[in-house]
DNA sequence: CGTGCGTTTGACTCTTGTCAACTGCGGTGG
DNA sequence: CCACCGCAGTTGACAAGAGTCAAACGCACG
């Protein structure tokens, strides 16, 4: 592991506060591996053997039933995921696939569950990771029952831009079939959704989005912080 | 407070394990209350002064944007609500009201973040409490993006039809306007919805569900453990 | 007995999904 | 070097699901 994984890992909430004593117990017998784009990580319903970190790349969480699939979130450095599954020595709810080629250290389920009972300091930051992990739930849940697709879209545009330097441009840092998943509609209406929004201030060439007129697309938008936001844009690939 | 309350609460998760201690120091300051059907117990965007705890009655969790409501949760006893804003210091999300009259205990935020870093037991409860809310959501996330109207009606059926002794017929607790907005639909598309279950061995009167063929309504609702289930249905009003 | 409100029903509209054909771009191989 | 292929993306026509509006129903309450 390189000097500047540690220090990226230390950026974590999650590993907020810890004694180095503990963070380095974590690290030593876990596998920091590379993936190529495609692989699938783990798949739903199996059991929750490693914790998930992301330090490199992009990772697809999703979820299938009778057929249909779609997308819970799309995580990139440095987050971690199945916490909870973890924590609760339960099966996945999610499945995990690189968009991207990744660097993923994978830490022993039953490792964090031992550091939890030894270090006080590490049980709070896992309080609040899970936290405003739920928090962050409760708001997609909100986007999705209280929104359109295109509502969603135009907010989700308006976010990534910020998170990719707030400068009325943004690049699709995937394909347009996992947006429209992450989005809960189809690759068609996505399509459709980017035509609407051209009469917002968007306009659109291949994965490279400008958006033109940001007040215009605030309008329709209608963001809230109690949906929206909340936590930090996800980085640049 | 009287001592079947106690009991009550000792059967949280979230109290499970707690120093005798702990859990008399987060009862002592806290308030009981009773509450008439309709009250308004907090609104979102507020900041989160007190962690909720219901001990009798129902309690309906909603938010709103442009205009429009939708219902996250319903809550009855022995149940809390607004952990996670308490412990970020945070707003609250969700809005909360009484359904039903209901007794609640409303334990302060600040005390509850005094407790959660003075004892370690407290902590790990509040560790599995968050773990499981967190899963729980990601359940509720899946079943709107995953299913129809009618699809989560069927599951919401028989989860209640189970919650509520497994006999084949179950009573709705509630308005069906507000298990409509709960199940993400309008009040017409509800009713539009049980009329179609007809056809898969379901009859209603009034607020009296029969389920006359149990084995037809699961072959149409697919349940799934990985998007239902996972947590102990309703306890009755 | 009348009133009020939640619910139901019907007709209609709008949104979203589906299916199929077409476009355009990138990569392969002749 | 260029033709061809594959596949993501787009577009159009259609179908299905869901929302809207208005009227009628029915149960509870005064």
């Amino acid at each position: 592991m390189r000097a500047e994984d540690t220090e990226k890992l230390k950026c974590l909430n999650f590993f907020r506060g810890v004694k180095e004593n503990t963070f380095r117990r974590a690290i030593a017998p876990s596998f920091l591996q590379s993936f190529p784009a495609g692989t699938i990580l783990l798949e739903e319903n199996r059991p929750a053997d490693f914790l998930y970190i992301v330090l490199d790349g992009l990772v697809e969480m999703s979820s299938s039933a009778a057929g249909d699939e779609t997308v819970i979130e799309i995580l990139g450095p440095v987050n971690l995921f199945i916490l909870a599954a973890v924590l609760n020595n339960d099966i996945c709810l999610q499945s995990a696939r690189t968009l991207t080629p990744a660097r993923i250290l994978m830490i022993p389920a039953n490792l964090i569950r031992e550091l939890l009972s030894e270090d006080h300091d590490f049980m709070k930051a896992v309080v609040f990771e899970l936290a405003s992990a739920y928090r962050r739930t409760i708001k997609e849940l909100k986007n999705q029952k209280l929104r359109s697709g295109t509502e969603r879209l135009a907010n989700w545009l308006l976010r990534e831009e910020r998170g990719q330097g707030g400068e009325g441009r943004l690049t699709i840092p995937y394909e347009k079939r996992i947006l429209a998943a992450y989005l809960g509609m189809t690759a068609e209406n996505l399509s459709r959704g980017f035509s609407a929004l051209s009469a917002h201030g968007v306009q659109i060439k291949g994965l490279q989005v400008d958006i033109v007129d940001i007040g215009k697309l605030s309008d329709y938008a209608r963001s809230s912080p109690l949906i929206d936001d909340g936590e930090p844009p996800l980085p640049r690939n």
